[in-house]
DNA sequence: TTCCAGGTGGCAT
DNA sequence: ATGCCACATGGA
């Protein structure tokens, strides 16, 4: 077992609060320093940011990992590779009201997260709100996930996987208070499990197509959870979600009617192209923020 | 109390 | 193909 250390990474277009707190991840918790602390891919990690003297620039300090984890996880999770800050000028030009939301969010990056913990989570998600959704993620977790460490006194637990789950029961899934969508678990589990899992893990480099056509096959997986798994777990990043949200900003800023998600399809593709999921969370997040502020006046 | 949440499955047209 | 509606749960 290797020694965990601290990892230093020169990063750009990095917000922690943004990245985390953007509805696309349920697994991350502000502590009360204002570092985060999370697992993926079975590690448990913290995260922090420290800003440079030149502005531009900022350290992501992480926790409790290693440089192999660095190279092979993190840098991949938190889709450091990605130039956003010429995707960012690119959407800003074509489109002045994606300009302003943008302004909002500078600092969001898409996660590329677990495949199937990505399914379930998005499967959870469906007609529920954000923190009961976190709270039915972490309760299936710690009731039948594997431990994967301690940080900070508190204990962490991985996804169960699909063959841990198939062989539960709407009993077993009881307590941890996912409603109606308990079913749709055990039943996609069984699905994922026809093929050994292959065709879930094979969808990453599968074309945007087919995967979505693989996703939508499974119980409790229609168009918007399966273009969110295609977002948040698979890279494909002109993806675009329509959720209650998007629906209301679509209408909001861009007078389309509320009902046509066919509509607001349609104008994604045609404004925002290979990049539509990232300008989707840049109008997700504004939107949230703009009722946030509204709430408290 | 009623409404709502990162919607989907099932059934009737 | 399209239009309803039920669905578990908990917070506002």
């Amino acid at each position: 077992m290797e020694l965990k250390s601290e990892a230093r990474i020169k990063v750009s277009t990095f917000d922690l609060v943004q990245i985390f707190d953007c509805g696309q991840c349920f697994r991350w918790e502000k502590e009360t320093d204002g570092s985060y602390t999370g697992i993926a891919y079975k590690k448990v990690v913290n995260m922090r940011v420290e800003t440079d003297e030149n502005e531009d620039m900022k350290t992501l300090c992480i926790e409790n990992t290693t440089p192999e984890d660095v190279k092979n996880v993190w840098t991949r999770y938190l889709d450091l590779s990605r130039d956003y800050e010429a995707i960012k000028g690119e959407l800003k030009q074509k489109d002045e009201i994606l300009s302003v939301a943008i302004s909002y969010g500078e600092g969001i990056r898409i996660l590329q997260q677990e495949p199937w913990e990505t399914v379930i989570s998005f499967i959870i998600s469906q007609n529920n709100n954000i923190p009961r959704i976190k709270k039915c993620i972490a309760n299936l977790c710690e009731a039948y996930g594997e431990f994967a460490g301690n940080y900070r006194g508190k204990s962490y637990y991985a996804m169960p996987g699909p063959e841990i789950m198939a062989k539960l029961t709407e009993a077993d899934l009881a307590p941890i208070k996912l409603g109606y969508r308990a079913k749709y678990l055990i039943e996609t589990a069984k699905s994922v499990l026809n093929d050994n899992g292959e065709t879930l893990i094979n969808s990453c480099n599968s074309s945007s197509e087919a995967a979505y056509e693989y996703l939508l096959s499974l119980c409790g997986i229609g168009p918007k959870v399966a273009h969110c798994i295609l977002l948040f777990s698979m890279g494909k990043m002109e993806s675009f979600p329509i959720d209650v949200w998007v629906k209301r900003v679509m209408n909001q800023l861009y007078n389309i009617p509320e009902k046509d998600a066919a509509a607001m399809k349609s104008y994604a593709q045609e404004a925002f192209g290979q990049y539509g999921g990232i300008a989707q969370q840049y109008l997700f997040y504004y939107i949230r923020k703009l009722e946030e502020e509204k709430g408290k006046s």
